[in-house]
DNA sequence: GACTTTATATATTAGTCGATCCATAAATCG
DNA sequence: CGATTTATGGATCGACTAATATATAAAGTC
């Protein structure tokens, strides 16, 4: 008669528990800590012994939780984009304005890249990831697809713009983005060497003083 | 009675060739492979073995000629800078504006980092080296002096152009060496990711537009 | 020539890597 | 209850890691 019991009785699963022993951990803080890890050491210098001493748990847990190193750090990789990429990025999505959702982004970046959340290494994992250089093509095509769905969501953004009439027409759009994404990746070397906050937003400042030349420049 | 009996007689070294046995591999062209081996693969994803191979020797001659892999990495470092990144910084000192200085810069670094040089990695070994990430504390400290060596080089250049009256006092030069910073980073990562010279070069239009915007608008 | 010094090639070191085996524990099913 | 299924902890696997020991080779010095 509680609401517990009607809460989940139409969800096909997780109604029951599987069969056997339970997991003594929590998948998902323990995915979190070994994301934490790969983002500030990277995919090559982490071991699987840094991962279980960080995750709390032995490495049969590990793989049978997880499957291998490499698929790990692909999870991870999701982790990361869901947990923390996100939080800039959907602002970035809300924005009314091209002008605005850039503005945003890489303000929203300056604070995020600086290590402000208590907890977080600095810089974004994706960025500074170089495990493509390192051997693992397949982590690497992974890594790629991330760096350029950022690079395609700023084409995309200004394509709108262009046809709102906020833009005009004869801006180089890509040239455009890719001057966006190059800030942010730049952003995120310097959040790794230190820099602060504030030194990260003037960065974002100047950047964006470059967009409206840009855009009334286009204009004669 | 020939120019080589005195062309050296002056000099205390070189002259006579070591006691022992003598090396049977030059060393530059040695030091030149794993440097490239390193800029490509990075320190850790980089084994002992893949040096040897690439450097066409032995361990036991590895270690008697640099030591550890460590110290090879930091030569390699030392290898890079005056090889490599020598060739647009050394354009940025010569030239006659602070304007110039930075254009040069960064469409040189376009060309540069894109991979265009046959043999050479895309993207700067030292902006895309995470070797401090790793653990490794002096390694990781030299690479940030090379980084911050690039930043500190920009704003004397630009503080020089103030005292010239090329730039006015009212611009924030921290700021501006920043973003300048930011976008030659933001293009290693892009040129890792296979962006083309042209694309680079983009990117580098943009940011000159926001060079000159800053500037401009700080005389109001 | 004998002696010293350095370099090379082969083989090997102790340690760490990612990944598993095994025995035991903890849950559900019948 | 026994049977089945899954998870855990400890031990361990072969492969690879950075770094060396040993023996031989090639140079200068005397």
């Amino acid at each position: 008669m509680t609401m517990r019991d009607l809460s989940k009785p139409t969800t096909t699963k997780e109604a029951k528990p599987p069969r056997g022993r339970p997991r003594a951990f929590d998948r998902e803080a323990a995915l979190g800590a070994a994301t934490r890890l790969f983002w500030a050491k990277g995919y090559e210098a982490t071991s699987i012994a840094d991962l279980t001493q960080a995750m709390g748990i032995g490495s049969p847990s590990l793989y049978a939780a997880f499957g291998s190193k490499e698929a790990l750090y692909a999870e991870a990789l999701d982790y990361y984009r869901a947990n923390y990429q996100s939080l800039f990025w959907d602002k970035f999505q809300r924005a009314p304005t091209a002008r605005e959702a850039v503005r945003t982004l890489l303000v929203g970046s300056a604070g995020a890249l600086s290590g402000c959340s208590a907890g977080t290494p600095s810089g974004c994992m994706i960025a500074l990831s170089s495990v493509g250089s390192e051997g693992h093509r397949e982590l690497g095509a992974k890594v790629y697809e991330a760096r350029t769905a950022g690079l395609h969501a700023l084409k995309a953004r200004l394509q709108a713009a262009v046809a709102d009439g906020e833009v005009p027409a004869s801006v180089d759009i890509d040239a455009l983005a890719r001057f966006v994404a190059a800030v942010q990746g730049g952003m995120s070397i310097m959040a790794r060497d230190g820099a602060n906050q504030a030194e990260l937003e003037s960065v974002a400042d100047v950047a964006m003083t470059g967009w409206d030349a840009r855009i009334a420049g286009s204009r004669t």
